[in-house]
DNA sequence: TGTGCAGAACGGCCCGTTTCGTTTCATCGC
DNA sequence: GCGATGAAACGAAACGGGCCGTTCTGCACA
């Protein structure tokens, strides 16, 4: 979706214009944070960046992977190396929040949810992408298995709950102001459960 | 939303027909389990209902309001008082999920999810349900707390947060397809943080 | 000369509302 | 009692408007 170069590509001629992309792809985060999901229309989104329609959808056959490719762009949520679980744990979560809360990717997140529920492409890119954030916080317990702190069978799943809480929360209310006392209660709760000794 | 009888009466007329209320919530979910939400639109449910959309709008101010009254028509969730807290919240999961899982509560529930992004006022109705639900678990604790099983200053919003990350996994896979014993270890590692004996 | 671009226009679906004529039914005069 | 009255709900049709996804045109550029 949207590569920088095309190795397939079979003769001369125009190349694809980044400023028309790079404009797309401002005007549509804009166009979600200011009229909402409700007011994110492929139309919209070609008015606001100047462009035509068949542009967009010649770069993007849907409106979910437009969605998924601004997500995209803003994610760069730290996931920290600290030698101890519980430090990883707080601090990758504190930066997953903070970028849901202080940037666009919250409601960009809770549109690409919607969107998921009637459009199957969007279901799988989400699926993927969930599943991907779970390897993620899979490593952190790799780590901490390989150092001892963890049992070696412990579920990493429990981490993904952990995540999913507060992901339902944050998706029925918008609101997600845990502050890091509360992160780090929850986080020792479940660490509480894989901690070898607590077996 | 569309009560029995309407004591703000302004005078004589007819009243309103049961049987078209009636044929119009049963198209509504049926159009919603064989469209799904994408095909879910006031246009279908008529023409399925055999129904004018004024009819519709008339009683459902919008496409949300028809979702939660469908919702709440299916519902019906066991809250089991067994003397025991872990086995209450595990039969309560049970039906829970049992009832999302077997019934079209849980496609329901997922579009009201989505409908809700785009909608405030489904996001409000949202919000007031799952309050309600919040206050039921609520219930389940405080007895629990009149037994002396549970210390008097718990967070009874573990629980909230347990159902939430089932509710994520259920809206991301949209399976939900744990076993009696995953759920109890599940509820038993939450009642293990409420027990007075391990503060 | 081939390709990407912006823009206009299309047929189609659904939106929410209005208008129409019909049916239902509590009330009131007889 | 009982039929006429009139308010209100009904189904059907049509409206103006928005967005859908697609096609076509003419220009810019390599």
């Amino acid at each position: 979706m949207a590569e920088d170069a095309d190795p397939a590509r079979k003769s001369i001629g125009a190349r694809r214009n980044p400023d028309s992309a790079e404009a797309i792809l401002v005007a549509a985060e804009a166009v979600l944070v200011e009229a909402g999901y409700a007011g994110f229309s492929i139309e919209a989104v070609a008015r606001r960046a100047r462009a035509g329609k068949p542009t967009i959808y010649r770069w993007w056959p849907s409106k979910a992977a437009l969605l998924l490719e601004i997500y995209q762009r803003g994610k760069r949520v730290d996931s920290p190396d600290t030698g101890n679980i519980e430090d990883d744990l707080v601090g990758f979560l504190k930066s997953l929040f903070s970028h849901w809360r202080e940037t666009s990717s919250g409601s960009v997140f809770r549109s690409l949810i919607a969107e998921a529920q009637s459009d199957p492409a969007a279901a799988a890119a989400l699926a993927g992408y969930s599943k991907g954030r779970h390897s993620h916080t899979g490593q952190m317990i790799e780590r901490a298995k390989a150092r001892g702190e963890v049992a070696v069978d412990v579920d990493a799943a429990l981490v993904a709950d952990l995540i999913g809480s507060f992901a339902w929360k944050h998706l029925l209310t918008n609101r997600l102001d845990e502050d890091e006392a509360t992160l780090r209660r929850a986080v020792r709760y479940v660490v509480q459960g894989i901690l070898p000794q607590s077996r």
